[in-house]
DNA sequence: TAGATTGTTAATCGATTAACAATC
DNA sequence: TAGATTGTTAATCGATTAACAATC
């Protein structure tokens, strides 16, 4: 198993690809189909399926149903996966209603700030304070959060959660928090991909003139 | 020029990095402070300068001052650039009150929403109808969009967009959208990252036992 | 001068794409 | 059988990392 991470990112659209089609009533898909949802190709999908072991049938392509449970399989989407958001301010109340997590399979069961005025035990995901964290994560055995609080109180957000027992966090951020190598961190970081459009659109329009 | 993409996300990570080192007071920087404030080598700092020709003095770092001009001249920071929301959903709401876009020089001027509720054309940046986004942008000459529709009409949505002038786009709807060769695409797929975190995570659990 | 730092060229690594073999 | 499709091995491409030269 030599390339991963991408190919992964990419099984879970394929994924969502096939539930969308099995709801369309479709029994089989072909590689090319995957390709054309994805906008790639279908040589990388059929790397990708071959990478993890997943195969299909020569001339008749993929079982929907088949590919799904192997899929299911592959991808460890067993039970549902309990997270917490630390930071209930724009982007964090927004995550907390995104339908997409709850589709797949991402129940977040509690926010936490700082802010008195944001903080509600009895809301359906509760609002709790900051100091609440560790203990909320520690007794529910929390291993996913979202980091969606201020630069400067990140890194010290995270270091409560790593403590606490967090293995992996979605952050929002804009800085490099540093973990320890067995934890996972993916950056989100919505300033910068937005400004990096703007420069490659600039770009473009340089290049035609 | 050959590695680009990755490169210039980083250049505007080193900007945001000198711009609050000089709030500090500092006046020169070294390579490693850069990649240590980015969780990267200076290896692979001086490398990003030196495709774009930035450059810096032996033993001494690079000047705040002089680096700043020269990066905003290299990431074409100049004027304020507008940018327009599709959608004023949970996720659309949130951007639109994120102020990590207005330090960014990026400004939004609008949203767009077929719900007629969260329509308020006196609102601050204010949300409009579908119908209005052609004219908008047309009239307006805005080249910079974000989509945070649903995915069953992003593609519908991005047409009008490309067809008024749009160059560029934030996608947040959870599907690949088919766009002309020389515009500029950035999916942001929230669903997709946060279970790709849960899987790594799991690996790594696999891997320990 | 020696040491610290920048800057560039070469080597490696990871991911994608191409070529082609297998087979229904 | 011929054609379409899967699946794997090899080649290419892009990005990072290492090596080292330059110089303050």
């Amino acid at each position: 198993m030599i390339l991963v991470k991408q190919s992964v990112l990419r099984l879970f659209q394929y994924r969502d690809f096939l539930i969308r089609s099995k709801k369309l009533g479709k029994e089989s898909i072909f590689s090319d189909d995957f390709a054309e949802n994805l906008g790639t190709t279908s040589i990388q999908v059929r790397k990708d399926f071959s990478i993890f072991g997943l195969s299909g049938n020569k001339r008749a392509g993929y079982k929907v149903d088949e590919l799904l449970k192997q899929l299911n399989d592959v991808l460890k989407k067993d039970e549902k996966q309990k997270v917490i958001i630390v930071g209930a301010g724009n982007i964090g109340k927004a995550l907390m209603k995104y339908d997409g997590f709850r589709e797949g399979g991402l129940e977040i069961v509690a926010l936490f700030d700082n802010d008195s005025k944001a903080q509600n035990e009895k809301a359906k995901p509760p609002v709790l304070a900051l100091e609440q964290l560790y203990g909320f994560i520690n007794e529910n055995k929390i291993e996913l959060g979202v980091i969606a609080v201020p630069y400067h109180s990140a890194q010290q957000v995270l270091d409560i959660m790593i403590l606490a027992g967090i293995k992996g966090v979605m952050n929002f951020a804009p800085i490099a928090l540093k973990a320890p190598k067995n934890f996972y961190i993916n950056d989100m970081n919505l300033k910068i991909e937005l400004e990096s459009i703007a420069y490659f659109v600039k770009s473009l329009k340089k290049k035609r003139t």
